[in-house]
DNA sequence: CGGTTGAGCGCG
DNA sequence: AAAGCGCGCTCAACCG
């Protein structure tokens, strides 16, 4: 069953369809629904279940609908976001030459990076709008029943005109039901949150700064060390805050740096260099992850970030707010288990180069790929058991180097696998001539800047370099973008074949949906995830997650010869894993 | 004064 | 040893 939902002046409109490809409405008409009904007719309709199988909600947003539902207690097991899904369909090259893609006043579809807008409670009828039925007062264009039916359909219509060769259009419509899923599991992962314990976080930053300092100041150990930089560069009122600055007083002693980078300051051997990579490394602590980042993201003992699915045009999600995605290792004790509880961090290894063995279909790498140290694999076979070199080759290869000891071994490794190289090089040559690639489910990259159009015509030497430069950077970009975006095809996959498991298994078991007994999903990051799960369904989760990562290989891929591994841990802290 | 940009560093 | 991809966040520095 397809049920629309969509917003109504009065609330929600709901609209079931007979068929996915034949959007045509079923009677009866639209159900409309006032605000205050909405969750439970949903969840009548989810339980419901007609012919075995739960309606699947077609709705705008994901997240302008799913987080009051989820705040009722109320979850649905499929969706169609029709926002992210007319985003892929509209740049897909798979969909290229339907309509849809080429017709550009269809009802737009929006940014995926907008933020929620809370669709329910709707505004309060306007005053005299109540009384006259005002079709002024109804939903923002685009957003009414009949949009979202037209739209859907239209949809519909082009991912029926995509081609069956290499299984393309079953690829894109996988894309588009992972991609759906996604959303719902970014919803439902902020709306659990990740466990974490102030009291933790709090002994750490003590750890590290000392006491927590009114607002605006330097903590104790901070400013110590502040004191210690001025006496060391004779500079009594340096700001080590202030780049400018502290280069000057790295000039004045003698230390030439281009920049104040950690990296070029270890170069030198000044007795300043240790405590000022010290500062900046408790400096970082504390303004990035310090006291006032505990005050405003964590609250009742968990940190709930939004994500942001489609906000990279690669497939990775984004995040909103606290930083989600960069938890610093410093800071990953205080997110901690539930007592009764585990945290089952489970890691992709080497998702990337796996992807392009896969990709490429490069039988001697996917031989070395047999190994659970892929980059072992490698070494063994044309880098004479040189693990570290193997694995700044293929780093390389992915991202493009040119220079340095990756850009020297680009030659070494494609002796050794021809395919693998190719794969990314005819990658990099497609986007420098101003091309599109695409990943293994169908996403394809943006098309050139306006920089690179400009920089096509350029006329003199000096705008021929710059114009080459360009080419380079955006070749660099589509030879990245395919394995990036692959690799999230693959994790896409992963997550929902992994809640559609971990949903299974929590109706199945006992206490139902009933409180603390569930295992969650709780965090997510490009090739990671975790989940916060009852001490006896730990081992149900690992096997969720195991057969979880082998169906999304087979989804991807078929059944090829090359090995996707999960590394498991399972653990009270999240530091202690990896 | 508020808004934007760049440097720097965190994550994959 | 510090090049080569994708992000978000904070501060200083700059702009109007």
């Amino acid at each position: 069953m397809y049920l629309l939902l969509a917003a109504h002046p009065r609330g929600a409109a709901l609209q079931e369809l007979t068929q996915a490809g034949d959007p045509q409405p079923a009677n009866p008409g639209p159900r409309l629904v006032a605000p205050g009904e909405l969750a439970a007719v949903v969840r009548e309709l989810e339980a419901r279940r007609p012919g075995g199988q739960p309606p699947r909600w077609i709705w705008h947003r994901t997240q302008d609908w799913y987080p009051a539902l989820l705040a009722s207690g109320v979850e649905v097991e499929r969706c169609y976001d029709v926002t992210l899904c007319g985003n892929i369909l509209a740049f897909s090259q798979f969909s290229a030459h339907t309509d849809y893609a080429r017709n550009t006043d269809r009802v737009p579809v929006e940014d995926p990076m907008l933020p929620p807008k809370a669709l329910l409670p709707p505004r309060p009828p306007a005053d005299q709008g109540a009384l006259f039925d005002d079709p002024g007062a109804g939903p923002a264009p685009g957003w009414g029943l009949e949009d979202l039916r037209a739209e859907y359909a239209a949809q519909q219509a082009a991912l029926a005109g995509v081609g069956m060769e290499e299984n393309r259009r079953h690829r894109l419509q996988l894309l588009l039901a992972a991609e759906s899923a996604a959303a719902m599991v970014a919803a439902e992962m902020q709306h659990a949150g990740v466990p974490w314990r102030e009291d933790l976080h709090e002994q750490i930053l003590v750890d590290h700064l000392g006491p927590r300092p009114p607002a605006g100041q330097r903590p104790q150990r901070l400013e110590a060390l502040a004191a210690e930089l001025r006496t060391l560069l004779n500079s009594p009122g340096l700001n080590p805050d202030s780049p400018q600055d502290l280069m000057r007083a790295l000039h004045r002693n003698g230390i030439e740096v281009k920049s104040t980078r950690k990296w070029e300051l270890r170069e030198s051997s000044h007795p300043v260099i240790e405590p000022l990579l010290e500062y900046k490394k408790l400096s970082r602590l504390h303004t990035a992850n310090g006291w006032s980042w505990l005050d405003a993201w964590v609250d009742g003992g968990r940190f709930r970030p939004e994500y942001v699915v489609g906000g990279v045009v690669s497939g990775r999600w984004a995040s909103r707010g606290g930083g989600a995605l960069q938890i610093p290792r410093q800071v990953r004790g205080a997110v901690h288990a539930d007592s009764g509880h585990k945290l089952i961090v489970a890691d992709a290894s080497q998702l990337e180069p796996r992807v392009l063995v896969a990709l490429a279909q490069d039988s001697s790498m996917a031989e070395a790929a047999r190994d659970q140290d892929l980059y072992a694999g490698i070494a063994a076979k044309g880098f004479g058991g040189d693990r570290a070199k193997a694995k700044m080759a293929l780093l390389g290869a992915m991202y493009g180097a040119t220079s340095g000891e990756a850009g020297r071994l680009m030659p070494q490794l494609a002796r050794t696998y021809p395919r693998a190289v190719d794969f990314v090089e005819r990658a990099a040559r497609a986007g420098e001539a101003g091309g599109t690639v695409t990943t293994r489910l169908g996403r394809s990259s943006p098309p050139p800047s306006e920089r690179w159009f400009l920089s096509q015509r350029s006329t003199t030497a000096e705008e021929q370099r710059r114009a080459e430069s360009i080419a380079r950077s955006r070749g660099r970009f589509t030879r990245n973008f395919v394995v990036q975006g692959s690799a999230a095809d693959w994790a896409a996959c992963w997550l929902a074949e992994l809640r559609r498991r971990l949903r299974t298994l929590r109706t199945a078991g006992t206490g139902g949906s009933g409180g603390t007994v569930r295992a969650e999903l709780v965090f997510f990051l490009h090739d990671e995830v975790m989940v916060h799960a009852p001490a006896e369904r730990v081992d149900a989760c690992i096997a969720a997650i195991e057969e979880s990562a082998v169906a999304a290989k087979e989804l991807l891929f078929g059944r090829i010869p090359v090995e996707f591994p999960v590394s498991l841990a399972v653990v009270d802290s999240y530091n202690l894993a990896k």
